[in-house]
DNA sequence: TGATAGATTTCGAAC
DNA sequence: GTTCGAAGTCTATCA
């Protein structure tokens, strides 16, 4: 794992050793040092000479964290370039990207350590994503109501996609929005543009509009009942402390 | 900066150094190891058996790095308990939060690397958000159109907020829109939402609705249009290769 | 505390 | 390459 450890390197040993590993692009890339950045391309900044946890990530990715959250303060999702060299007795970094043009500049002036870490890969599964839900309101449509048959998944319609599209036992087309969380009018409003569009294309057929969530916003039902639109309660996980036997999807 | 460091520590060691610094609040912690990772709350994860870069900051955020992304594999923007102890000869750390409900548990298989850094925090400054937008177009209003009086900003009007609120030069209102980067239809639908609540809340009016935004995607386009809304490119940053005089806002 | 909108959002999928 | 929408989004602001 650890591949390589520096202690106080000093600045041509830092960009040597950070050019050698990002080049070989086999391993993460971590330096601890006090440093400036600057940052420009879709907005511009500026952090003053000070601590931080430089990352570089075998994918090009890079962030540089501060004393706090979760949230790098400078970072770049992807890069097409990465280099190191001395510049003015000071190992500088820089990292490009194209496309949005922008740059990442550290100048380091004082490393404290560089890491070269090899880390292996490992399976990651994630359930409760809305697309979980989907797939179990797709299996079982009566948990929203009874005798709804589901004719689609994902139905494009102009712009952007109808989550379950569906016939319920009186004949009308329901269109259903799902969150996976609370929603807010955001949610309503997009369930809103496709049951106008399903209308449009439908002509003469008589069409529902279900928000389908755990929960909804005032506002949100607010916007519903305005547009003659309806919510359903869809609980993705049962509440921890709840003793109700409910329909939950998984 | 480097407070502590240990190499390849034992279970109880890993679980004593843990402890101890986020006890103390004052460091931030980082443990390269071999782990397994849960996580339940929002949604259920697992990660299987791989190497991962752990950090636990200062202020109680998480964040498990793996080989790729800008993003952790897992992670908890803020904690309202962390805590590591040894379990069938294993260091696990768990870190919990209240509202939502979540728990993060790594289970650590074999530490390779923990470090207790301390990190000085430094001034930071970023140019480029739509508030900035903001301020620049609501001092220079002409940059949108010649003889735009800015009425209002952050106009409250029902749900959300009109950026800024105007009045042309043949005394219609006029209702901005900003985007910092290039607008999607969500824009536009927004923009049309806060148009339609000013004529409902100043009946007979004229409004016009303006979208101000380096670019836009053909879509919103079309629906701008459909909308009898405007766009207007307003260029927050020069093109690095524009030898276009062209009035910027920075 | 709840709701809303911005973010250098990131990320992935569909066209 | 674009566009769109989800995300365990996070974060700040404001009622």
């Amino acid at each position: 794992v650890l591949r390589e450890q520096l202690s106080s390197p000093a600045p041509d040993v830092l960009a040597a050793f950070v050019t050698r590993h990002t080049r070989a692009c086999d391993v993460l890339v971590q330096v601890v040092a006090e440093c400036e950045i600057e940052y420009a391309g879709r907005a511009v900044s500026t952090a003053d000479a000070g601590q931080y946890v430089v990352l570089l990530k075998c994918d090009g990715s890079v962030q540089i964290h501060g004393a706090k959250g979760v949230k790098p303060i400078n970072w770049q999702p992807r890069t097409d370039d990465i280099s190191a060299h001395v510049e003015n007795g000071r190992c500088v970094l820089v990292a490009m990207r194209r496309s949005p043009e922008e740059v990442v500049k550290v100048t380091f002036l004082e490393a404290h350590l560089a890491l070269a870490l090899e880390l292996e890969e490992a399976g990651f599964t994630l359930s409760g994503s809305e697309k979980d839900m989907q797939d179990a309101l797709a299996r079982n449509p009566s948990v929203i109501e009874e005798g709804l048959v589901v004719l689609d998944r994902e139905l494009l319609i102009g712009v952007g996609g109808v989550d379950l599209y569906a016939r319920d036992r009186e004949g009308r087309l329901v269109v259903v929005e799902l969150k996976r969380a609370r929603a807010g009018h955001e949610a309503v409003h997009q369930l809103a543009r496709y049951v106008q569009a399903v209308r449009e294309q439908v002509p003469g057929a008589v069409v529902r509009g279900v928000l389908a969530a755990p929960s909804v916003t005032a506002p949100a039902l607010e916007v519903l009942a305005r547009g003659g639109l309806e919510f359903k309660e869809v609980t993705a996980f049962p509440a921890p402390g709840s003793s109700v036997v409910q329909e939950t999807l998984f």
